[in-house]
DNA sequence: CTGACTGCAAAATCTTTGCAAAGAC
DNA sequence: GTCTTTGCAAAGATTTTGCAGTCAG
C-alpha cells in the first residue's frame, strides 16, 4: 500500500514533534524512521537494527535505542505495530491508508488489504456495545498464494 | 457466549485425543481443561495456574505444565488464544460459536461479538487474494461502557 | 514394567531499565 | 553548559527446556 505522504513531510512533522516535546533530533532516530519509511514492509525491532547496521555501519546503535524509538514513533502514530503472540511484534510505517493484514503461516509474509464494508461494520459493532473504539485490527491467517504453489511442486 | 457442547462430551473427546496420540490422561490435564471450560472467560497461563492452586490446593502443579497443556489443547483446537503484544496471551475455551473480541484498554476486559457480514466478507477477501484462510481474528480496542462511566464520575 | 508426564530450576526470548559517557541545542 | 540520548550490560517478564523422579496404563 503506497505511502500517502512524502519523506520530507514525515521528517518535518517528526522534527516538529520532537521539538514540541523537548526531545532531540538524533542520527539514530532519523535512521530508524527512514528505514521504516523506505522499506515499505513489516519489520521486527531486530530487523530494523540489522538493516541499519548493514546500511550504515559507521553509525553507533544499540538495540535498546531501536525499542525506545519505536515506542516513541508508535505513540506519535507515525508507525504502527502488529503482534505475533509470544514471538514479538512487527512494525510498519503508519501514515498510510488504513488497512488490515493477511499473514502467511508458512513464510511469515504479510499482505495488506482494505475493505470498506468491514470498516463500516466495525463502527456499528462498537456502537452497539457502547464501546468507545480507539483502534481495531483484523488479521487473516493462512497460507499465501506463493506458499501454496510451492507446496504442490 | 454459551458453550455449545457439554463438559462430558469435551472430556470424552479429550480422552480420545490423548489415547490416539499415545498420551496419558492426568489430573493436571483434566483440571486445566475443566477450569477453562467452567470459567467462560479469557485467562493467562498464570491465571489458570493460580485458579487451580486456589481451587485444588492438594494437586501438585507447575507453571510449565500449564504452558505445555495449553499448547496441546490449542493444537487440538480445544482452546484458542488471543495475544496482547508483549504482555502475553489469553486463552479461552475454543469449542463454542465463532466470535471476535472487543478489548478494553482500561480494565483489560474482553467482550465477545459475532457479526455475520464480517465473517462473509473475510471469506471473500481471502479468495480475492488467493489466500488459503485457516483462521482470522478481529480485535476492536477501546474503552468499554463500564470504564467510560467510571471516568465521568 | 515401560514410556509418558511432572515439578523444579535453569535457559531462552524478547523487551526494558540504570548508568556513565556522548551529543544536541 | 545543560539536559536529553545513547550504548552497554544487567534486569525483567514471559515462555520453554533438561532432567530425575513419579505415575498412568
Amino acid at each position: 500500500m503506497a505511502n500517502t505522504i512524502s519523506y520530507e513531510d514525515v521528517l518535518k512533522n517528526f522534527k516538529k514533534l520532537l521539538k514540541s516535546n523537548n526531545l532531540k533530533y538524533t542520527t539514530q532516530r532519523e535512521l530508524i524512521l527512514k528505514i521504516i519509511y523506505d522499506n515499505s514492509g513489516h519489520f521486527t525491532p531486530e530487523d530494523i537494527y540489522n538493516l541499519i547496521k548493514e546500511s550504515y555501519p559507521e553509525v553507533k546503535l544499540g538495540i535498546a535505542t531501536v525499542y525506545r524509538t519505536l515506542t516513541l514513533l508508535e505513540d506519535a502514530h507515525i508507525v504502527s505495530s502488529i503482534s505475533f503472540g509470544t514471538q514479538g511484534k512487527k512494525y510498519e510505517f503508519g501514515l498510510k491508508e488504513h488497512h488490515d493484514h493477511l499473514v502467511c503461516l508458512e513464510c511469515g509474509g504479510i499482505e495488506e488489504f482494505y475493505d470498506e464494508s468491514i470498516e463500516k461494520q466495525q463502527v456499528l459493532i462498537a456502537k452497539k456495545h457502547n464501546f468507545k473504539m480507539t483502534n481495531h485490527i483484523m488479521k487473516i491467517t493462512g497460507v499465501c498464494e506463493a506458499c501454496q504453489t510451492k507446496k504442490t511442486n
